[in-house]
RNA sequence: GCCGCCGUAGCUCAGGGGUAGAGCACUUCCUUGGUAAGGAAGGGGUCGACAGUUCAAAUCUGUCCGGCGGCUCCA
């Protein structure tokens, strides 16, 4: 046998072929390889237990590098089947990949797999770990394989190898137990150091509902415990800014049953935080040269047909009749805007049009992806339609991208953007979808802006520049949008008339900032933890009184702030302080005001700020003004 | 929509085939207290809804409504 040439660490050493990486570094113990769990040779990852198909140059995975996050987290799933098949005999073993945040295996098991159980496969698992097998690869043909798993009645691993097509296989082995996989592993069970299953749930085999339903459970794994515990704790503080349990707190916003599901109630205290942020949405609209519109709710249906969303997202809409007849429940605002601009003949003069409306729309979601403010199926969306000439296309997108990153800066949020082309179910030729998806990115392009492309993932109508913004726990929300629509003009027959006094067809975007209200105000209140700024807070300061002796004035201050436009509350409750402080601070206000006999006499008030600092008693006017300019700075 | 879990006072939750409990909140009284919860008494629930089983259902079964975690989809 030839030997193979290897660089690694900088040398060239010479290897026997059909040699591991384990044994290679069995012949050369003066090299670290302490805590690698697999390899890349020439760029392709290996795991330390495969032979040396070829020679190269070889770097090591460390544990503690984020390339060996999805290695680990895979073995300590395949370890999971091994523990469930062992304390579940007849349980079927389908996939069970590396994801985001750990990993799962589907199950297909007469057993419904409870919360206990998971402790019990846990356990198990450790049993498993303990017997340190090495993740073995080898090499099987694929009918062997199939003859193996059709033994074993696993006829899920037989539908996967017959869909690979391939004439030979991989599978790992661990001790007596072994999966179909293509790796690579981490060499030894015992690197699998700290990890916890998290959750069980349904899924359907291959994500196809018509399939089996099977039961799928979550884990998550780690290099190490500490950064197990980290993530975890993570998850706990994530919990603790959870907007549903944080919206019932804070008296934001509630649901009711009787109300019916994703039908969201806003409470005094959110529509205040509401109202404050749409009353500065509308001013910076002004500010940009859009129009403040508003249209109808519904709609005849006939319009519907006529714009395509009969065809391509009735199963979302609401319908309903009036007389004898039908009327959709707008799932969108441009139909009116569309309307308002066939309105009148407009002149190439009067274009850019930007029709901005804080609209209602209601869609039909699924009931099982409802979630708080997140998921809803009545919400307001911070709409705009802005119907252009072709070639004032690329300037209005790079507007509309200045307008969202104004937005951004002023909470915080950290952004990136994805251009979504083309889907399968889409109206308009493939030319008008080009030249839509070329004026996007050349936008971007333009604006110096990176961005992702998701194919397929467009609007039906035209494709879209997609904003996530990220959280201050780094999760990402889906918010603004720029969606480029050559169809809908095309369909209502929109025209204008150009400087060749002869008529033109105008282009339109559909574009949010926001997204929606509803939402950016679940994810505001997860971002902040419900310490909103100042400037949007629903209450911004409280009048507090250290007796009732002081309730007259304290009644005073609060009226006077009241009148100044502040958003205030007085507690004059026969309490002590100490205690008006600990509920107002679990409601996290801003702001709270401790007036006594000594701030009456003197006309004061003694700050107490949202930190729990303790400011010097001053004049109300003073703390008015200081208030005020915070508000202004909309400091975060 | 599908799978699993869940629904008890305004809130958070305990209990569980013989007819309901705690803490907080609320009301009243005492207390007039200076920056993270003073004391006492009291009121409040057809145990999500509707059927069924049973001498008896909040408890068991079914259907529906709603919530949570996912699948899938989207703002």
């Amino acid at each position: 046998m030839s030997n193979l040439s290897v660089h690694i660490d900088g040398r060239e050493l010479s290897v026997p072929a059909g040699q591991t990486l384990n044994d290679f570094f069995k012949d050369h113990e003066d090299l670290r390889n302490h805590d690698a769990v697999a390899a890349y040779l020439d760029g392709e990852v290996i795991d330390f237990h495969t032979a040396l198909p070829h020679g190269g140059t070889i770097r090591l995975i460390m544990a503690d590098s984020p390339e060996a996050l999805p290695i680990i987290r895979h073995s300590t799933a395949h370890v999971m089947a091994e523990a469930v098949q062992r304390l579940f005999p007849g349980t079927k073993v389908t996939i069970g990949p590396p994801i985001e945040n750990g990993f799962y295996y589907d199950f297909d098991s007469e057993h419904v797999f409870t919360p206990e159980d998971l402790r019990a496969i846990e356990k198990e698992m450790k049993n498993i770990i303990k017997r340190n097998d090495i993740f073995e690869r080898s090499m099987v043909s694929s009918e062997e394989a199939k003859r193996i798993f059709r033994e074993k009645n696993e006829d899920y691993k037989v539908e996967l190898i017959e869909d690979l097509g391939v004439d030979e296989v991989s599978f790992y082995t661990q001790g007596e137990w072994f999966d179909l996989c293509r790796g690579p592993h981490v060499p030894r069970a015992k690197r699998i150091k700290a990890f916890k299953l998290m959750s069980v749930a349904g899924a359907y085999w291959r994500g196809d509902e018509n399939r089996k339903m099977l039961q799928r459970i979550y884990g998550t794994a780690f290099a190490t415990k500490e950064e197990l515990d980290e993530y975890l704790n993570f998850l706990e503080e994530a919990k603790k800014r959870d907007h549903r349990v944080l919206g019932k707190q804070l008296e934001l916003f509630m649901f009711n049953d009787e109300a019916g599901a994703g039908f969201p109630i806003f409470l005094p205290r959110g529509m205040r935080l509401r109202t404050v942020l749409e009353e500065w949405e509308k001013k910076e609209h002004y500010k940009r040269g859009y129009e403040i519109v508003s249209g109808p709710t519904l709609l005849k249906q006939d319009l519907w047909v006529r714009s395509g969303h009969w065809d391509h997202y009735r199963e979302n809409m609401y319908f309903t009749q009036i007389d004898e007849t039908g009327y959709g429940v707008k799932p969108m605002n441009c139909l009116s805007h569309m309307l308002i601009f066939k309105s009148k003949t407009r002149s190439f003069r009067d274009l850019p049009q930007r029709y901005f409306e804080l609209g209602l729309v209601h869609r039909h979601e699924m009931s099982g992806v409802l979630n708080g403010l997140l998921r809803v199926r009545a919400f307001t969306q911070d709409d705009a339609h802005i119907i252009c000439m072709p070639e004032q296309l690329p300037g209005e997108i790079k507007g509309v991208i200045r307008f969202v990153q104004d937005v951004m800066n002023i909470f915080g949020f950290d952004y990136k953007l994805e251009i979504s082309t083309r889907p399968e179910k889409a109206i308009g030729d493939d030319e008008i979808w080009e030249q839509a998806t070329n004026a996007l990115k050349s936008a971007l392009d333009d604006l110096d802006l990176p961005y992702e492309i998701n194919e397929g993932d467009g609007a039906f109508y035209g494709p879209k520049i997609d904003v996530k913004l990220m959280d201050c726990l780094k999760r990402e929300w889906q918010c603004a949008t720029v969606q480029c629509d050559f169809a809908l003009p095309e369909r209502f027959e929109l025209e204008y008339v150009g400087s060749d006094n002869a008529t033109h067809r105008p282009v339109m975007i559909h574009r949010v900032i926001l997204g929606s209200v509803e939402r950016f105000l679940g994810v505001l209140t997860e971002h902040f933890a419900g310490a909103f700024p100042l400037w949007i807070s629903p209450v911004q300061a409280v009048v507090m009184t250290i007796s009732e002796k002081s309730v007259d004035y304290g009644h005073k201050v609060a009226e006077t702030m009241q009148a100044a436009g502040f958003r205030v509350e007085a507690d004059l409750r026969d309490e002590k302080i100490g205690k008006k402080i600990a509920e107002w601070r679990e409601q996290k206000v801003p702001y709270m005001l401790v007036v006594g006999e000594k701030e009456a006499q003197e006309n004061r008030v003694a700050p107490r700020t949202r930190s729990g600092e303790t400011l010097e008693p001053m004049s109300l006017s003073d703390f008015m003004q200081r208030m005020q300019s915070e508000v202004d700075s909309k400091a975060l």
